[in-house]
DNA sequence: ACGGCTACTACA
DNA sequence: TTGTAGTAG
């Protein structure tokens, strides 16, 4: 349900750019021949010719529509060229789009704050720059204006058609307008320069709003496509969406807007003046009845948010009808790919924008197979998320027997895996909860997070530990790197248990020796501190140096590290310490004792019953952390280290070198040891 | 149950 | 916090 938020100010310039058919456009700029030939973008090609997810303006001429199959487009259109969507692991892969989608921010958040909507869908707040322009270079000072600027679409402007362009020159130039209106025609500019500057630097055109708020700003990006832009000046609002069918409005096309229209017979926006705001809040709610009686006034206060990148990552797949997936394997089969496919995306994401993913969720759709499931809804299960293919994967079918189990619960007969009972007509899987790693985490981060993929030993449990590749707390309080770069340990526990209980009272300990012992840290576990969320009082901020840190080849280590090390060179180009750390490659598939090692735990916040039957604690705070991969710290050649860029060969020095401790005592058998040890209870 | 895939927000 | 529902392109 929408919700209503104060309007900061009634003078804002926002802007919404609209990419017009731009899945076309992707293909087109791939593809030049294609170009002005009536062309869509179709999705999978085996049912009546797939179904088109974009529509050329060619196209749209001759009546193709979105939602058509590829047959019914040709036989409205024959000469049109369907580009397929690419696939990979079986399934649509949208990346290419999402890709172009970034070229395209990333010219467009130049001007101002940037907010990418979707896709092919960005706001802008343009307000600064528009008072910067007025202020410096307002536009009836300008001897030369852009004609794409004359070319915006100015709601209001009354004008025969050939004078438009004159009267769209005047309004923009106005010298005696209202201060709303010149800072909308600034916006103009503004807007008219960068999405020229998108067509030049990426051949992509595009549609805009420009407006005083969201709302208005998308309604207008709408109004006048492909390739054009449309201002709405304050004083139009009223007429503007006086007329407007209800259901034209962002948020108002589905139910919300059904029982406008059938419950208060409000068919348009102006319809809605009628009814006041105590009305509408008896009728949909404080929230939402507010922000209707405010729509219907032009009213939004939703600010441009600065986000540029997703807040999820997410991958699935529909099985319609008879394709639905039966058997445990054929669900293995899929969210194998999909893991695949996710940890790709995340570790991209990692390295590009330093982000990291921490909730894990599985959406699955069942189909009714006997009465007393048809109306139940197959459960959405979430995880705390490990980075690497098979620990996603492991993970991932954890959630999914969970879901299962609890689909089936109320079922009359027990089901087996077999293939009785349940029909799963669509499957994805989704990351989420991403945050920023701190700056300065980046330069050694870079080095060490490749490690996933290899890393992924199912013993962890049992091992040592120094490096965990991601994973993450519900807690919040500890840094990244403590999560996921572990110091050398001096002592492994294999009793996750016990070493919970020791842990609440030695983390007050570790925690006011910190304070009092920070300035000892190495470099290397200095950046650690660093990364550290503003420690609150009474949580730890957890620090150890393993002294004589035992760090071993999780592999077994029987190649030498030199032959590891070229190999990999050569593959990826990446240093030797680098892959020193990453050859240990003790990739194993993920055995059952893994999960059905797990202990009964009953302070889980989230339990899900393991493949044996037990129960899987999944959020146990600061008990997450698992440690799969092992080198044996004399190992590495201190030359080595000379091959890393320069930022960071002092850290990894500083950590490479035996600790001086003299006052250590603590730190032996400390609190990280506790925190890291082996967990069962995950 | 053939409009597939993705992603966001609000709410309980 | 996790999970659901609604919405949109």
């Amino acid at each position: 349900m929408p919700v209503a938020r104060p309007e900061s100010s009634d003078s804002r310039v926002i802007a919404h750019v609209d990419m017009d058919c731009f899945y076309v456009q992707v293909e087109q700029r791939k593809q030049p021949e294609l170009r002005g030939h009536p062309t869509a973008v179709v999705q999978y090609n085996a049912w009546k010719g797939g179904g088109l997810i974009a529509v050329s303006y060619e196209a749209r001429s001759f009546g193709v529509k979105r939602s058509m199959r590829g047959d019914e487009a040709k036989s409205v259109c024959p000469e049109i060229q369907l580009v397929r969507v690419p696939v990979a692991r079986g399934k649509a892969d949208l990346s290419i789009y999402r890709n172009a989608g970034s070229e395209v921010v990333a010219i467009l958040s130049r001007k101002g704050r940037c907010e990418r909507a979707s896709i092919d869908e960005v706001y802008l707040d343009l307000t600064d720059a528009a008072e910067k322009m007025l202020s410096e270079t307002p536009p009836e000072s300008l001897e030369v204006i852009d004609d794409e600027v004359i070319k915006s679409h100015v709601l209001g402007i009354s004008a025969e058609p050939s004078d438009v362009r004159q009267a769209v020159r005047e309004w923009i130039c106005r010298s005696n307008a209202d201060r709303r209106d010149k800072l909308l025609a600034c916006g103009a500019f503004i807007v008219a320069e960068l999405r020229m500057q998108v067509l030049k630097e990426t051949q992509f055109s595009c549609s805009a709003g420009i407006a005083h708020n969201k709302m208005l700003a998308k309604l207008a990006s709408g109004m006048n496509k492909p390739a054009q832009q449309t201002v709405v000046p304050f004083v139009s609002i009223k007429s503007l969406l006086e007329p407007l069918p209800i259901r034209k409005m962002k948020q108002l096309g589905g139910k919300l807007g059904c029982s406008l229209q059938d419950d208060l017979g409000v068919n348009t926006v102006g319809d809605l003046l009628q009814f006041s705001e105590g009305r509408l809040q008896e009728r949909y709610g404080i929230n939402t009845g507010t922000w209707l009686w405010n729509i219907a006034r032009g009213i939004n206060g939703d600010e441009v948010e600065s986000r540029v990148l997703p807040k999820s990552h997410g991958t699935g797949k529909t099985f319609p009808g008879l394709n639905c997936l039966k058997t445990i394997a054929a669900i293995e089969r899929w969210l194998s790919k999909f893991s695949e496919e996710l940890a790709e995306r995340l570790e991209v994401d990692l390295e590009q924008n330093k982000r990291i993913a921490q909730t894990l969720t599985l959406h699955a759709s069942a189909h009714k197979a006997t009465e007393s499931q048809s109306q139940k809804k197959f459960p959405s299960k979430s995880c705390p998320l490990r980075y690497g293919t098979t620990k996603i994967l492991e993970d991932a079918l954890n959630l999914f027997q969970a879901g299962l189990r609890e689909y089936l619960s109320s079922s009359s007969k027990a089901y087996g895996n077999g293939c009785s009972g349940w029909g799963i007509t669509n499957l994805s899987l989704s990351a989420s909860k991403i945050v920023d790693i701190p700056s300065g985490t980046c330069s050694i981060m870079k080095y060490f997070h490749t490690q996933d993929q290899s890393c992924s030993s199912t013993k962890e449990f049992n091992d040592k530990e120094i490096f965990e590749a991601a994973t993450l707390s519900t807690s919040g309080s500890e840094s990244y790197l403590m999560k996921h770069l572990q110091e050398p340990q001096t002592e492994c526990h294999e009793d996750g248990t016990k070493m919970n209980t020791l842990m609440q009272t030695h983390l007050e300990d570790e925690s006011r020796m910190f304070e009092d012992k920070a300035c000892a840290q190495t470099n290397f576990s200095r950046e650690i501190s660093s990364l550290s969320t503003p420690v609150k009082k009474n949580e730890p901020q957890l620090d150890s140096v393993g002294e004589d840190a035992v760090i071993k080849d999780a592999a077994g280590g029987n190649r030498s590290r030199d032959q590891k090390g070229k190999a990999l060179k050569e593959k990826q180009g990446t240093s030797s310490i680098l892959q020193f750390f990453q050859t240990k490659n003790c990739f194993q598939e993920p055995k059952e004792e893994s999960v059905n090692d797990m202990q009964e735990t009953t302070e889980s916040s989230c339990s899900v019953p393991s493949e044996s039957g037990g129960i899987r604690s999944l959020h146990r705070g600061a008990d997450q952390s698992r440690v799969d991969c092992i080198y044996k710290i004399d190992e590495i050649d201190p030359n080595v280290v000379d091959e890393l860029p320069r930022e960071i060969q002092e850290e990894v020095r500083a950590w490479l070198r035996p600790q001086k401790r003299a006052n250590n005592t603590m730190r032996r058998g400390s609190s990280i040891t506790h925190y890291f040890s082996p967990n069962k209870n995950l």
